[in-house]
DNA sequence: CTTATGACCCTGA
DNA sequence: GTCAGGGCCATAA
């Protein structure tokens, strides 16, 4: 097992422990897996999720607090009609930063 | 080996 | 608060 599958699993473990109603950041995720400034290569691993992995990915935003899809694509309205289902609204494109997972 | 790309982040104006 | 520029890291060609 390389360092770099290791990451990815711990980055993939961290991602099912988010806890539903909240969401996290790229930089955030990859930092409390133990890899920070891999905010990069968290993306990377979701663009290669699998359909079947059954892994909260719709609860990764962007340190702005917002969807990193294009607005008008069906992956952001997706991204957001599945964060809705789970109470995360948006207000004005954007999910407010108390909803993160840390938020001090 | 170098170059290009991407579901990103930080800093300064 | 917003906007632009540079930096980071892993992969693909």
């Amino acid at each position: 097992m390389t360092e770099i599958n290791d990451a990815w699993q711990a980055i993939l473990n961290v991602l099912a422990l988010v806890p539903p109603g909240c969401v996290c950041t790229y930089g955030k995720l990859a930092e409390l897996a133990g890899h920070p400034g891999k905010a990069r290569y968290v993306g990377y691993i979701l663009k290669n999720l699998p359909e079947d992995s059954a892994l909260p990915w719709h609860r990764i935003i962007n340190a702005q607090g917002c969807i990193s899809f294009p607005p008008h694509s069906e992956k952001h309205a997706l991204q957001r009609d599945l964060l809705e289902n789970e109470g995360v609204f948006l207000v004005r494109d954007r999910i407010p930063l108390r909803t993160t997972l840390w938020q001090g």
